[in-house]
RNA sequence: GGGCUCGUGGUCUAGUGGUUAUGACGCUUCCCUUACAAGGAAGAGAUCGGUGGUUCGACUCCGCCCGAGCCCA
């Protein structure tokens, strides 16, 4: 029975711990329909180190979905996956080990790291129970697990034998500091401080009289260096000055190499000199221009940033060394004409920051460029909460310019399944069976080349990209493997294609659409019913959360501080897709509500002691059937909100039913009628009616209380999560006479108040012109009206006329242009009416086009109060 | 530089071509009413970022400008 305060810090850890030891949210699999099984797949969070607000707004939403479904009769999958292949965990194993992992063959060090993870495991597991996510604890996968490895594998032996995917030597950004290679979503720009070198370029001689002999011209480099690898120098083709350098020759300077001088759009005239050089490779537009104008290759920094023989007497210097080198040597030379400090912004890797460089390697890559049309098919085929978000797909895809680099030139990772012949290059893949494998270990499943007949292979040290893994979680979840006698199938096909994906908006460029492409190319199908955006969660003043602004709140703290189900309520108040600040505010209303949900609930244990566990509906006093119906219409509002993922919406109008209609309203009533009429059955039985139904409505968000109470004060065994979402009963009511008897108990409000008369004040006698008909005991009741009469005739007024209002949604269409002259009669009061119609600017307006405004004036005894279409007389005796 | 999103009382927020623009927090006044004063009732407070246009009518649609954020260069 609850009584006393609502202890939140007792109640929520006591679910939360048997929540898990009995299981009450194991997926049940039995069914193998796939539309009863309602399935999630959520991208893993990376384990290292501790959750942040976007894991747990994420989750929170999802936990809605997860809950509203369990409810609506689905058999609920929501899953978990540790996240624990990557650099993140890498890195934590090194530390905690002190270790570095080029020591330890890769296997080995990936067990170690496996072990290192397993204690970060548990303690996301225990926080992620501590938030009362609804998560299947038995349904739980690592990426860095065996079987996850066989699926990244397996998953590129199908693409390979779809010719989806190609092995290049191309162009990849490479990080020197990581050594290794990098996606171009993996950098970002960085403002740094550098260094504009106007350097002297002579022209080679030539037949064109407009050059003279030695002329020089200059560019403008922030890169040195890079001179030894210079391959082209480029002028605008609306440069008038410089065009006579067009079709020359150009000696760069200490390394004599000569280059042709080329014409190009992506010049920009603005910086330097206008003139540009070219180099293998500075940048993105070097890339571009040698593929456009077929230039050489001169790569004059390796791996590590350090120069090779190209640099000739440079070589063996990092490029810093050889950047100061080069430029005293040039100075010495008198080819540096100016030296100046400029800001620039350059590219880095977002992980160490370092600029990157571009390299030639040798790349896998996945196809995509060729199917762009259809993954935004895919896209388009998906349901987006909220559908705007589709645009950021969209334009990701058609933004599109690189196949997907999926190779990294790290020793740790899931590695390729691949060896090659060390003769003619030709690619022996492992056997579909014996993966996982690791070329770095284990032998290729041929002993000479298929080719050429070659018994030596080289096995390929790259492994796989981050992304290539984490792309195939509904892979991963719906248990797809491969047999000889099934070839690709899934253990529970029943889950794919999931019901819903949730997804940060930061990320749908590239985990999302990774996913789709992947799980789409394997299956033929899209993975996705259904995709939830959530948004960033930020500050109190809606900046986001940063370590270096300090302005950093953990949920940890949160959660000390608040109930979970207040922040659960608090995460509801944002639009899904929208950022979410953060608000004490918003948790301090969520607490009040859990507060407001207690006492009304011990005010109904109180009042249902001798509830009926049957009633019939057709008994039931007017105000409990008006109850019930009105219940019923929320129902329906609460339910749909829910399916359309409007979390807000919902949140709020359930609060407003609760407080406002049940608790102001009608519990005010219902408990004078259980203690004055001896229990009243038809109110009792309504109450425990209504009061189990809030519980069920309210437990997608506050899973805690209203599980205590349904516990506590219905006595029920099984948890109200596992109950059923409440259907309406299809009460019949007289909504109206309702909603007209609460304007009158309104009304009365209003007058106490104004008459400074406290609430159980008594009131001589009120007359009611309106139709509250089975309302009128309730009315008296619980405005302490001591004679209550309803009166048959309007009561003597005076009415005048103050206006004309006008529907403008029929007068405006209707008349068009006139409306303007029509309301300056009106307001003129230059109009009248026949008949029912308005006369007015030479028009007639049928009657439903206006109403009349009037102003009552009550001439009668008593005081005279209105209440929507009800008219109050309210009469005191003093 | 390009794309997308967003600017509504002091703060946060709903809303959409057509009455008096929703609600919450805060504020003011009143009320201790045996579930809850962390409650209840009432009230004040907004020319809907700015500016042009479309329209009989714009918070809503369109253009431009200003400001914030995200993604991509």
């Amino acid at each position: 029975m609850p009584s006393g305060e609502y202890d939140p810090e007792t109640v929520e850890q006591k679910w939360q711990e048997r929540w898990v030891d009995d299981e009450t949210y194991a997926y049940e699999g039995s069914a193998d329909d796939p539309d009863t099984a309602f399935s999630i797949d959520s991208p893993p969070p990376t384990v290292s180190g501790s959750l942040h607000w976007g894991h747990v707004y994420g989750f929170t939403l999802q936990d809605f979905v997860a809950r509203f479904n369990r409810m609506r009769g689905k058999d609920v999958y929501f899953p978990f996956g540790y996240d624990d292949n990557g650099i993140a965990s890498e890195r934590l194993a090194e530390e905690e080990l002190d270790v570095r992992h080029q020591d330890y063959e890769r296997r080995e060090f990936q067990r170690m790291t496996r072990e290192v993870c397993q204690q970060y495991e548990a303690e996301f597991t225990e926080k992620m129970q501590s938030l009362g996510i609804s998560i299947d604890w038995e349904q739980t996968y690592q990426t860095i697990s065996p079987e996850v490895q066989r699926i990244s594998q397996l998953s590129f032996i199908d693409l390979y034998e779809q010719g989806r995917e190609y092995r290049q030597r191309a162009p990849a950004i490479w990080c020197p500091e990581c050594e290794t290679a990098i996606s171009q979503v993996e950098t970002e720009d960085d403002e740094q401080p550098s260094h504009f070198h106007d350097i002297a370029f002579e022209v080679v001689e030539s037949e064109n009289p407009d050059v003279a002999d030695g002329e020089t011209f200059t560019i403008s480099t922030t890169r040195p260096e890079l001179l030894p690898a210079c391959v082209a120098v480029f002028v605008h083709p609306d440069d008038d000055e410089n065009q006579y350098l067009v079709g020359e020759t150009a000696r760069i300077p200490l390394f004599d190499q000569e280059v042709p001088i080329i014409a190009d759009e992506r010049v920009d005239m603005e910086t330097g000199s206008g003139i540009v050089m070219c180099c293998t490779f500075g940048d993105q537009t070097d890339i571009e221009w040698y593929q456009a104008h077929d230039l050489d290759l001169r790569i004059a920094i390796d791996e590590s940033g350090t120069l090779t023989d190209v640099a000739g007497e440079y070589a063996g210097l990092s490029s810093e060394e050889a950047r100061e080198a080069i430029v005293e040597d040039l100075d010495e030379a008198g080819a540096l004409l100016d030296r100046r400090s400029i800001t620039h912004t350059v590219n880095v890797h977002e992980r160490c920051g370092t600029s990157v460089e571009f390299l030639v390697k040798d790349q896998w890559y996945i196809e995509l460029l060729d199917k762009r049309e259809e993954y935004l098919q895919a896209g388009r085929e998906m349901d987006w909460y909220p559908e705007k978000m589709f645009t950021r797909y969209k334009n990701w895809i058609e933004g599109l310019q690189w196949d997907w680099a999926i190779s990294r030139q790290r020793s740790s990772g899931i590695p390729f399944p691949v060896w090659y012949c060390a003769d003619c290059e030709h690619v022996v893949l492992a056997e579909k069976e014996s993966l996982p494998v690791d070329p770095l270990s284990d032998e290729p499943p041929v002993d000479a080349c298929p080719e050429c007949g070659h018994d030596e292979f080289e096995p390929e040290n790259d492994v796989f990209d981050t992304w290539a893994t984490s792309s195939l979680t509904p892979l991963i979840n719906a248990g797809w493997d491969w047999d000889e006698e099934d070839g690709y199938s899934f253990e529970n096909p029943e889950l794919y294609q999931f019901d819903l994906r949730p997804q940060g908006h930061d990320i749908i460029s590239f985990w999302l659409f990774h996913t789709v492409v992947k799980c789409y190319e394997h299956t033929g199908e899209v993975p996705f019913d259904s995709v939830m955006i959530n948004g960033m969660v930020l500050d109190e003043n809606r900046e986001k959360m940063s370590k270096s602004k300090g302005n950093v709140v953990s949920p940890d703290e949160v959660v000390s501080k608040f109930p979970v189900d207040a922040a659960r309520y608090w995460a509801a108040g944002s639009a899904v897709g929208d950022d979410l600040p953060y608000s004490e505010k918003g948790l301090r209303a969520g607490e009040k509500l859990l507060r407001k949900l207690w006492n009304a609930s011990k005010l109904v244990e109180s009042l249902t002691e001798d509830a009926p566990a049957e009633f019939d509906h057709d008994d039931l006093t007017q105000l409990d059937r008006w109850l019930l119906a009105e219940l019923d219409q929320e129902i329906e509002r609460v339910t749909d909100l829910f399916e359309r993922r409007e979390f807000s919406k919902a949140r709020d109008g359930l609060r407003g039913f609760f407080w406002h209609t049940f608790c102001d309203d009608y519990l005010e009533i219902a408990k004078q009628r259980v203690r004055e009429n001896d229990g009243d059955a038809s109110a009792a039985y309504t109450l425990d009616v209504a009061h189990r139904r809030f519980l069920k409505l309210f437990s997608p968000i506050l899973a805690h209380a209203t599980e205590e109470l349904w516990h506590d004060m219905h006595g029920e065994r099984e948890s109200v999560h596992t109950s059923g979402w409440p259907e309406p009963l299809g009460v019949e009511a007289d909504v109206d006479a309702g909603e007209t008897a609460m304007a009158v108990v309104g009304a009365l409000r209003k007058y106490k108040s104004d008459e400074q008369l406290s609430m159980n004040a008594e009131l001589d006698r009120v007359d009611v012109w309106g139709d509250v008909s089975g309302f009128e005991d309730d009315i008296s009741s619980v405005m302490h009206v001591r004679e209550l009469d309803t009166l048959a005739e309007r009561p003597a007024i005076e009415s005048v006329v103050t206006g004309v209002d006008l529907d403008y949604s029929l007068v405006g269409p209707e008349f068009g242009s006139q409306v303007s002259e029509i309301e300056a009669a009106l307001a003129e009061g230059d109009y009248e009416t026949v008949d029912g119609e308005l006369h007015v600017a030479g028009v007639e307006l049928e009657p439903e086009m206006f109403e009349i405004e009037e102003e009552r004036q009550y001439v009668g005894e008593g005081e005279m109060l209105e209440a929507d279409d009800a008219i109050v007389i309210v009469h005191r005796d003093d």
